[in-house]
DNA sequence: ATTAGCACTCATCTATTGAGAGTGCTAACG
DNA sequence: CGTTAGCACTCTCAATAGATGAGTGCTAAT
């Protein structure tokens, strides 16, 4: 994980020097140096001895110099000292919480533009990328399962899940089904499967239910296969990305190689879910800031996430991808409420 | 449409020439000059020769010069020239067509997954970005409606259709309906919709539903609301995108201001349908090219798109944009053969 | 320990220059 | 009269040089 040091070799002063650095390349994205600080941050020092200090903050890996003599701009460290140490979280203001929750308001009902929706929420209020992984399927409850037969040789399997998804798959059969027989399946599977989650039903109970179904004696192979082709794929497990151009404004990517590593991480949904995949269930939000991540093409950025819940359950995930140097405490706020929010509409529905 | 144009102000050297310094353009990206012209195509004709007639191309509108004393490159109108007079589409190789082929027999069933797919093999062999349009909703013919009751107040409807969709959503309901009642009403609506399109049922039938089962009489308004909305997004029509960080690498995308603009069009949904509204619903390939599109994020790009249909009816299209400079005779051939595979996997299924 | 002062460094900007590619024009040629 | 050779001209690009300015590191004074 992050490198989670004791950052002992920084004194009050330091600290201070530190944070006012990092807001100020957060702010302007020039390199700072310290006449500027000595100006706009009333330390009551000069800035011979904030050079000083600024040198000690470089030696110890909390600074860099882009080149000789400029300004200093905060490293990875730095910035990972900025926010396990120094981060006070921004609370939205009053008007911003309640837009956010209209815009949530307005889509109540369909799940999946629910989630997109609030993609482009998170989008357009930080102006960096997005995402939003759909609540997973393997978590989700299942509430109805019906077998619908199609003709003679094909089944639809409709399966209705907790927090309002709608699952369905055409499966194949081996040989044709009597339409008493799938009724008396489909009542089966619908009492005992209830309530249970994808995943439970996965780990344990497929050789159960095989059991009990071998009453239907050739049935039970087909109807088992069945479940398992049904359940096979990752579901409905989805990967929203919204604003990935919004970067391309920021100006630490001018660069169109430096955009295109990154925009070919962006694109790949495995390599998403992997950057999401370290979010704490709880109600904290992960930042991974710059190097920290796995792969060179996010080198030059943070994310930002949290997980969200349906009814206590961890279901999925949302975050920000931007420039290293963003706006942390705006951030980490924002991610936080909105999971809250997200957690809340996807609960109640 | 593109300015059809007599092009009678060309005579067969000019075309020739106009031809080789597209070819030169196409694959080179510099701005050609006349002595390259004379080196490496054999017209028998020397440079000074060739730049008399290019001035005479660029006075008509053919070709364009970056900058006084630079080689030519040709504009948009060259390039329509190019497309609609010169063009012989480029067949691809025996070995390239097996190859498309395979690729769409391992997909073959889940008709999401071979939308994608196509997407991505289009995108990987041309190397640009590539669009497709999933199956029209409103085209696809009925053949299954069932309707499930989740809870007292909630129903679930179930719509398949032709080509292998699956279409679902939720309905509140006002007031409650017994079992028999929802079996009556899907009994009804199943025999009298199947082999129907959506458009269909949405231009004249709704009404005529409506009058119908008015024996029905309180339930006749509850069931017609219920598949006017069922059938009023406009379904599973969605966009698949694959490769646009393929255009990064091009050198006509070195800036980023570009790049930002091109994204920003290519990345919203409403704006690719309607560059893809053109595509003609035969079996031939239409051909935007630069400032023919509608959106100036597009200008320094071309589309190459056709559409697919699914037993003969026309149902989706696929598209390229690349480029202006982008290999038309390869492209356009390619676009057409895979159309043609999509319209006859989909058809079959 | 802090600060003022000063020399030094380095990126950035602007001009200048030279090279190279390619053109347009003119005059000669068949 | 169409074609071609020759030549001056234009314009981009890359390299160079000087000026500017922000910011540092060091030293000596407070």
């Amino acid at each position: 994980m992050s490198s989670q040091r004791d950052f002992h070799d920084i004194d009050e002063r330091k600290k201070l020097i530190l944070r006012a650095v990092t807001d100020e390349y957060i702010s302007t994205a020039e390199p700072v140096g310290s006449r500027s600080i000595a100006r706009r941050y009333n330390l009551g020092i000069s800035p011979a001895t904030i050079r000083n200090e600024m040198a000690d903050l470089e030696e110890a890996g909390y600074l860099e110099q882009p080149h000789t003599s400029s300004g200093r701009i905060p490293s990875d460290k730095g910035y990972r000292f900025y926010v396990d140490v120094m981060l006070e979280p921004k609370e939205p203001s009053r008007s911003l919480k309640q837009r956010i929750l209209r815009e949530f308001i307005q889509r109540q009902g369909e799940i999946e533009a629910l989630i997109q929706h609030t993609a482009k929420i998170l989008a357009t209020l930080t102006n960096q990328a997005a995402l939003v992984i759909s609540p997973s399927f393997q978590e989700s409850t299942i509430q109805h399962i019906r077998l619908l037969p199609l003709d003679e040789m094909r089944l639809l399997v409709v399966l209705v899940t907790d927090p309002g998804f709608v699952n369905t798959r055409i499966v194949e059969l081996s040989r044709g089904i009597s339409g008493g027989d799938i009724e008396r399946i489909s009542g089966y599977l619908n009492g005992r499967l209830k309530g249970l989650t994808i995943r439970d039903l996965r780990a344990t109970l497929v050789n159960e239910i095989q059991s009990e179904l071998s009453r239907y004696r050739s049935l039970a192979e087909e109807a088992t296969s069945l479940l398992v082709q049904a359940l096979d794929d990752t579901g409905p497990e989805r990967i929203y990305r919204e604003g990935t151009v919004n970067m391309l404004g920021q100006p630490e990517f001018q660069d169109v190689k430096k955009v295109k590593g990154l925009l070919e991480v962006l694109e790949e949904d495995g390599l998403m879910f992997e950057a999401l995949s370290g979010t704490p269930p709880g109600r904290g939000t992960e930042v991974v800031i710059g190097h920290e991540n796995r792969h060179a093409g996010l080198y030059p950025c943070s994310i930002v996430s949290a997980s969200y819940e349906i009814k206590g359950r961890v279901s999925g995930a949302i975050g920000i991808i931007g420039p290293t140097r963003m706006d942390y405490s705006r951030i980490v706020a924002l991610v936080k409420y909105v999971s809250e929010c997200l957690s809340e509409f996807l609960s109640e529905a």
